[in-house]
RNA sequence: CGCGGGGUGGAGCAGUCUGGAAGCUCGUCGGGCUCAUAACCCGAAGGUCGCAGGUUCAAAUCCUGCCCCCGCAACCA
């Protein structure tokens, strides 16, 4: 092709709060995956990763560990870039937002949109009501008064800056439906228009006073730039964006991207304030913005409060580098969540890995040995049993191809295993063993061998965007025909049940499925910052007695109960629906969180908290007290 | 009636837009083979395609109603 053509892809960048789970090394395996593919395609490719760094929830993981947040994230940092390193990814570029040039950036993006007017200082949305200290929107208020208390709310006093999004929501609108490839899937096109685009967009809220973890607004220091419009102008700040209109020749070069590849929970703020973010800076929009699906363990998305989290860095310590990447790209479908498991992980590197691919590559360097010494080539006495072979080892890279330019990639490794497969096949047909004991078919056999290892290496080609280092190990021991004569097992074959011993031992708390006795290992939460005694004092508990309970019809977690506190009732919304059906609610003598501020949950007014305890697995248990207690009794 | 996705042989999925013999991978069972990592090849069993209606010569596919999962949103107070 004349002249490289570019290809800009980047990641999402990874939020800095913690280790990532498999499921988060998915998204920049699969942009690899794609990057390594294009380049193979004679693409220019630019692939950009890196991870975000701000924010109030870094600030208090910070103080938590008794560091300075810098020091934090720069320490998740590193383990991320480890361990996408770890995986084998061949991104050009890691950014992190907290890279001086970034932040330069973004302050000056900030000012300029300040000063475009598509930013503009304001207060909270809404009305404020004292003495409930809450700000209501005006379709929260009930006849224009505080939904809890009823009294006179105010106009807001708490000063933010504001995103003018409805300023450039026609154009998105428009852009979007020209577009048709601009959100995939497609499905989630949908989504968008009809919940945020078509009903009306809301002015984003870009600033934060309320924490300091953040880039500063240089006019306005008591004000730090709120997360998206830090974190999504990593995309061009990254490869080199200058508002002042020195932008870098890189720059020049690769923008707009060619593909955001983003998690399906954050398609909103890349098909809809990222637009209109770059609408306002006068860039054009990216080309492609696909929101992949999850994947899953189990029946639940991972998280750490539930205790069941994959992590990459351990599955490549049981299986190898090239095996992961092969399950999570193979493994997750185009639009629905994917499942991974100790289990079926280790069904598909048996199945896929060892026994079609890495047996194959064996047998056939094994027989090369065997009958020619290591050296095989062409001799031309080729039969009709061969047509088939080349028929599918030909067409492969277009299939390959074909899946590839809609992002199939699980697809396009099938087809690529559906070659290897076809090779097994040939195998059988031609009987190499049969034909060695005849001296009158030796060149048959040679030609039989050198037509797999054409095959084998077709397919290890093709299999270089994928799994990388197997592709250059099938490449090399086969040789173009002068085949290794110390064969490498590709894929040991594992036994399940020895692996999941090793897991046991690696995460002594059982992850579930048959854990009751692991339970008692007891539950590990998130830490929160010490209170003084005065913080504690300030709740009041008291023993509430349920003398009425019922649905709340709209939600379907909630349970809508009239409590007995003393010689009041109060009325209180629990998300305990799944738990607890309101028949067996009535008469429990429970513990209530009495002082708590009403608020309005699903439009019923709830005026305090039951208190629950909750496992890992979200099981709820109301908390009541041990002996026989008079309801309103204190609980201190 | 907040928005959306899904329910297909034991498991995981495709097929649904553009109706027309129910498919793929794994597992199970039987057979073949022995070059190879007890691997490979062939064959078989196994499905009322969530439920109930409707349109049609023909429905997994289109229409209507219902049930069940799951995300998002609604500040699970």
């Amino acid at each position: 092709m004349a002249g490289k053509q570019k290809y800009y892809i980047t990641t999402a960048i990874a939020y800095t709060s913690g280790k990532p789970h498999i499921g988060n090394s998915y998204e920049i395996v699969l942009a690899d995956a794609i990057a390594r593919y294009k380049r193979s395609q004679g693409c220019d490719v630019f692939f950009q990763t890196g991870t975000d760094e701000h924010g109030q929830k870094i600030e208090l993981k910070a103080q938590e560990a008794g560091v300075t947040p810098k020091k934090f994230v720069d320490d998740v940092s590193t383990e991320i870039k480890r361990i996408w390193d770890l995986m084998d990814t061949s991104y050009d570029k890691f950014i992190r937002t907290t890279d001086e040039e970034h932040e330069k950036q973004v302050q000056k993006i900030f000012r300029k949109l300040y000063e475009k007017g598509d930013i503009y200082k304001g207060y909270y949305e809404g009305m404020y009501c004292t003495p409930c200290e809450s700000f209501f929107t005006e379709s929260q208020l009930v006849d224009g008064k505080c939904p809890d208390c009823g009294r006179e709310v105010q106009p807001a006093r708490e000063e933010a800056y504001f995103f003018k999004m409805s300023k450039y929501a026609d154009r998105l609108i428009e852009h979007i439906n020209t577009h048709p490839e601009f959100i995939q899937p497609v499905s989630r096109k949908n989504e968008m228009m009809n919940n945020f685009l078509l009903p009306g967009l809301q002015d984003l809220c870009v600033s934060r006073t309320s924490f300091q973890w953040g880039i500063p607004v240089d006019f306005d220091p008591k004000h730090v730039v709120y997360v998206w419009l830090d974190a999504l102008t990593n995309y061009i700040t990254g490869i080199g964006y200058d508002c002042d209109g020195k932008s870098t020749e890189q720059f020049q070069k690769n923008w707009p991207a060619d593909l955001h590849l983003i998690g399906k929970d954050i398609i909103r703020f890349h098909t809809i304030y990222w637009p209109i973010f770059l609408m306002a800076l006068d860039l054009p929009l990216p080309k492609q913005i696909f929101g992949h699906p999850w994947l899953l363990q189990g029946d639940g998305k991972m998280s750490k409060s539930r205790g069941n989290v994959l992590y990459a860095d351990e599955l490549v310590e049981f299986f190898g580098v090239d095996a992961v990447r092969y399950f999570v790209l193979h493994e997750m479908p185009f639009e629905n969540d994917g499942v991974i498991s100790w289990e079926l992980m280790v069904e598909r590197l048996n199945s896929d890995l060892a026994n079609t691919l890495g047996n194959l590559v064996n047998r056939t360097v094994s027989m090369t040995n065997k009958y020619f010494g290591g050296t095989a080539a062409d001799r031309g006495a080729a039969e009709d049993v061969d047509m088939d072979l080349k028929r599918v080892a030909e067409q492969t890279p277009g299939l390959v191809e074909a899946k590839m330019e809609e992002l199939r990639v699980a697809d396009a490794i099938t087809e690529i295993f559906h070659l290897f497969k076809r090779c097994n096949k040939y195998i059988d047909e031609t009987m190499p063993w049969v034909l060695a004991k005849d001296e009158a078919k030796k060149e048959r056999l040679e030609t039989v061998l050198w037509n797999l290892i054409q095959s084998i290496s077709a397919g290890a080609k093709l299999l270089e965007p994928f799994m990388p280092s197997t592709s250059k190990k099938i490449l090399e021991q086969l040789n173009d025909g002068h085949v290794t004569d110390k064969p490498e097992i590709l894929f040991q074959r594992l036994d399940l049940k020895e692996v999941m011993e090793k897991v046991e031992k690696l995460h002594p708390v059982s992850d579930g499925e048959e854990g009751k006795t692991a339970e008692e290992e007891g539950i590990d939460i998130e830490g929160k910052p010490e209170i003084s005694f005065e913080d504690f004092g300030k709740m009041q508990f008291q023993v509430g007695e349920i003398i009425a309970c019922e649905e709340v019809k709209k939600s379907r977690k909630l349970l809508c109960s009239k409590v007995k506190i003393g010689s009041q009732v109060k009325q209180i919304v629990s998300g305990i629906k799944a738990e607890y059906s309101p028949e067996e609610m009535i008469g429990k003598k429970v513990m209530v969180l009495v002082n708590l501020k009403p608020a309005k949950l699903a439009g019923v007014l709830s005026e305090g908290m039951l208190l629950c305890a909750e496992d890992a697995a979200g099981n709820l248990s109301l908390v009541i007290p041990e002996r026989e207690m008079p309801s309103g009794a204190e609980i201190r």
